[in-house]
RNA sequence: GGAGCCAUAGCUCAAUUGGUUAGAGCGCCUCCCUGUCACGGAGGAGGUUGCGGGUUCGAGCCCCGUUGGCUCCGCCA
């Protein structure tokens, strides 16, 4: 039985193979004519291995000719090569193969952007041509990495004791959350089925069935637009749900999976697990107040403070009864008065009036004291716009947070930095916090402050289970309407709901929301109630989610699960910064496919099938 | 829905304040070269400066519009 193109992969062949006719095929990575000798690198997936095509060979003239990307099968003799032409970077690197015959497989025209050297290329052409971008090392080691974790993923949740279940994929629209993407019922004029934004409803619905533990590998949809950490229209989850639970065993489930995965592909690289092996915790308002997110950053050592209380009664108009918050940045004094300009206009930008700051520097000077004896007096100085301001307790703090001790004499020099506190404020609170921290994160990346080569988690947690939306003036679920809310019945009865919590938590890692998850709300009344609170009856619920709150009458379990984003955790473990590098076959920002042009026109006839008429967008005047 | 940035040779980039014939490296083509591995050397082809309009004696450069891409806000339970 013999392969008509290959006997041997291209990172095969080694010093004991000398002798020993072979067969290879592949693609011509890249071309030496040394006018004599013909050196080809052939490359395939597996590796490179260098043939020779001597002068003697009559095709000589012909392959030299072959461009690059061309994919041809060489048959020849594996021999050492000669001393000193050994070459340490390749693992076939001690042999070359004497080429004899030659068959070209694939020609290849002249190509739109080099498979190597991989140098720039826009990524327009790169999504265009996606398979040349994906025969270059980098994407395509990446796209293998992605296919190594989604494995180590399924086997090490099966060895959790979950098992994997399939959901649909045509199923109904959910009146919660983001956008749906919509296909037409050819059968049912005017109907249509939903692509699931997550199997949500689906894996209660198995735990309900008593399967007791799920996980899927699953495709969601949201037709939402995208960010360089969000693609448009798709992305996968590791769907999770478990019965008799609590949001303990929850964490506790995802912490093993997680340390010994993310270990498994970046050994280097320590994560900040507590001894025990979980994460640490961060309730959602402290992350607010300290991070101004609620997905914060922990490789930037900056913590933002509430100033609040000390302007209240501030002269200082830009200050006085709003929100205050400070946090300082050492490394940001010796900074051109063009950078905090700059980062004015970044904070506008976010909607902010504009972004205060403050210098503080130690000083010193002489000082009378009372037994009329002059002294050196030690102290700091306050500069910048708004140095006037900063006056009293609020002073005290601000040099306070510069690092300075205020419980002694000063009487020999402050050892603490210059430093840099910048301010936010504004009436509203959460508009203060996630300006400043916005610019904690722009900061940071401007000065280079991000600790490298290091996975920093923490759960959030103790999420709101209703806000206050200051437009319609009603009281709305703030996260997933799903959630049981902490206290159960009882707390919705009794206490205001604005300061509820559900059990409704993140996980969160350099940055990124890694996953998101909640323990459900599985007993019909408490459902009925806490959908009362945000305004909608009880037909509201039987109508929306017939399945899921009959399913609930019948004897569910108490339940919960989380659904980690398979992308972004393959994102942190290549280290990249954009999603679609990641991903084999990306949409661009605008949700378009470059590739395949999608999407695009249906036919008449398509259209006709499924009852449908295009009414165009009225264009603009 | 909104804001910003980018678009010059197949690719990466340059082009002084708005001023002569828009340059270089890589790739491609021709030739030389028998031990290279990002081989080296000589020569050559390749441009409606994304597209449309405007200002100007003169536009790659300034202005308006438009297309495409990226980043961000909104949105993403």
């Amino acid at each position: 039985m013999s392969n008509p193109y290959r006997t041997k992969k291209c990172h095969e062949l080694r010093a004991s193979d000398a002798g020993k006719t072979e067969r290879l095929a592949g693609w011509i990575h890249n071309k030496r004519d040394l006018g004599g000798v013909l050196f080809i690198d052939l490359r395939d997936h597996y590796g490179i291995t260098q043939i020779v095509i001597p002068p003697t060979a009559a095709f000589q003239n012909e392959v030299g000719h072959l461009p690059k990307e061309t994919v041809i099968s060489v048959q020849g003799q594996v021999r050492p090569r000669p001393e000193g032409t050994v070459n340490p970077n390749l693992a076939t690197g001690e042999v070359e193969l004497d080429v004899t015959g030659y068959e070209r497989l694939g020609s290849c025209e002249p190509l739109p952007m080099n498979v190597f050297p991989e140098d720039l290329t826009p990524e327009e052409t790169r999504l265009k041509y996606r398979f040349l971008d994906l025969r270059r090392s980098k994407l395509h080691q990446t796209v293998m990495l992605r296919a190594q974790v989604i494995s180590s993923i399924r086997q090490r949740m099966i060895e959790l004791g979950f098992q994997e279940f399939q959901t649909p994929i045509l199923t109904s629209s959910s009146p919660e959350g983001a956008r749906d993407f919509l296909v037409p019922s050819r059968l049912y004029p005017g109907e249509f089925y939903a692509l699931p934004q997550a199997p949500q409803q689906f894996k209660q619905l198995l735990m309900v069935s008593g399967f007791d533990r799920y996980f899927q590998i699953a495709p969601c949809f949201r037709d939402e637009d995208g960010r360089a950490d969000r693609t448009p229209g798709e992305f996968y989850q590791l769907d999770v749900e478990m019965s008799f639970v609590t949001q303990d065993d929850v964490f506790a489930a995802m912490e093993i999976l997680f340390i010994p995965l993310f270990q498994e592909f970046k050994a280097e690289w320590p994560i900040n697990a507590n001894a025990d092996g979980s994460f640490q915790r961060l309730a959602y308002k402290e992350s607010l107040l300290k991070y101004g997110t609620d997905k914060p950053d922990l490789r930037i050592p900056i913590e933002i403070k509430d100033l609040t209380p000390l302007f209240a009664k501030s002269e200082f108009k830009a200050f006085a009864g709003k929100t205050v918050r400070a946090m300082a940045v050492p490394q940001a004094f010796d900074q051109p008065r063009s950078w905090f300009d700059n980062l004015q206009e970044e904070a506008k930008k976010l909607g902010a009036p504009g972004l205060a700051y403050v210098k503080v520097e130690p000083n010193s000077g002489t000082g009378v004291y009372d037994s009329g004896e002059s002294k050196p007096v030690y102290g700091a100085t306050l500069t910048g716009p708004i140095a006037k301001f900063i006056k009293g307790d609020a002073m005290i703090e601000v040099i306070r947070m510069a690092g300075m001790k205020l419980d002694t004499v000063a009487t020999e020099p402050h050892k603490f930095l210059p430093t840099v506190i910048f301010f936010s404020a504004d009436t509203n609170e959460t508009k203060a916090a996630k300006v400043l921290g916005a610019m904690r994160v722009k900061i940071a990346e401007q000065l280079k402050l991000i600790e490298k080569n290091v996975f920093k988690f923490t759960w959030i947690v103790d999420y709101p289970m209703y806000e206050y939306n200051e437009e319609t003036k009603a009281v709305e679920f703030s996260h997933n309407p799903f959630s049981m809310p902490q206290g159960g019945l009882d707390a919705l009865e009794k206490q205001d709901p604005l300061t509820l919590f559900a059990y409704q938590y993140d996980l969160v890692c350099n940055g990124y929301e890694i996953a998101s998850g909640a323990i459900r709300n599985h007993v019909p009344e408490i459902m009925y109630k806490a959908f009362g609170i945000a305004g909608y009856d009880k037909s509201v619920v039987d109508n929306k989610f017939p399945g899921m709150i009959n399913a609930f009458r019948y004897g569910a379990p108490p339940h919960g699960g989380i659904a980690p984003g398979i992308d972004r955790i393959v994102m942190l473990l290549a280290d990249e910064t954009n999603i679609r590098d990641v991903i084999a076959f990306p949409m661009a920002q605008n949700g378009r496919d470059l590739l395949m042009n999608a999407p695009s026109p249906a036919s008449e006839k398509q259209l006709r099938e499924v009852h449908l008429t295009i009414r165009k967008p009225v264009p603009k005047v």
